[in-house]
DNA sequence: ACAGCACTTTACGTTAACGTAAACTTCCGC
DNA sequence: GCGGAAGTTTACGTTAACGTAAAGTGCTGT
């Protein structure tokens, strides 16, 4: 047996991390992520005082912020992560609730991908006219 | 000549807007219009103390609009305007910081380009799940 | 034993982006 | 000439998302 033997990682995802490691990895600031906590996005483990936080949790605070990236407020934010972790309530009209949710999380995305392309081609143009003028700087007739 | 009568439309842009039209077709407050104005993003024609808002003016509060949408804030929008509305400002180490802007935008575009991509791929699984789970209630065994 | 560093809680401060209320003016139809 | 709708200014209020400061705890190297 290779792995049955008293390692000092039992498991893989035994890896555990500090708050100003999180802090640093994801560059925010540890008061933002006890404020995340507060606000019941995140809930780490303790030993004592301190807060432990495993690969999931790291992971739940990398969804918060990429939803930050795109807009989204902490409320929406929680309500993404909601609907990757079901929450295990088995119940009907819940399960019809969470695809209403999940469209129109769709629908807004779709929105913002329009949005940002022609946001790109009109960087483009930008550019473009920004060179054409650059060009007739340099070598003016 | 065709249009070099005494038309009620002498060019075909002379089309205004009033405050509250535009706050009913692009869905704000006329309040927030306002804001804006104080803001300095929009600069509307006035007759007398009302305020006339051109095509222009629409176009740019439709910019700041999306610029929302996306989650720039008000001064960011400001910029990608400025962006567009090259300011005449004809100076060398300006229009470098002009093509510095549009790259940074470019490269926060693409971000979010791809935040919304694994974001998409997310909610497809998390609507499998959810299909999935209905499936096993409807006709549970 | 003690400085120093990372962590903790508590609490008040700040900024952006408006909301809301009050008190006008202007125009329009009747 | 008057009520109502839509416009205006001024000003204070509100919410989200943290920043910042104060004061304390806990380990760690020397």
């Amino acid at each position: 047996m290779s792995q049955t033997k008293n390692t000092p990682q039992p498991r893989p995802d035994a890896r555990t991390f500090s708050i100003g490691e999180l802090a640093r990895e994801l560059d925010v600031t540890t008061r933002t992520i006890r404020f995340y906590e507060d606000m019941g996005l995140l809930t780490p483990r303790r030993r004592g005082q301190t807060r432990i936080y495993s690969p999931a949790d790291r992971v739940r605070l990398k969804l918060i912020l990429r939803g930050k990236r795109l807009g989204f407020s902490l409320a929406e934010s929680r309500e993404l992560i909601e609907l990757y972790n079901p929450a295990s309530d088995n119940n009907r009209g819940q399960l019809q609730a969470l695809m209403d949710k999940i469209h129109e999380k769709r629908a807004q995305l779709t929105q913002q991908l329009h949005d940002i392309e022609v946001m790109q081609l009109e960087l483009d143009e930008a550019e473009q006219r920004c060179r054409e003028t650059m060009q007739r700087i340099t070598h003016h007739n």
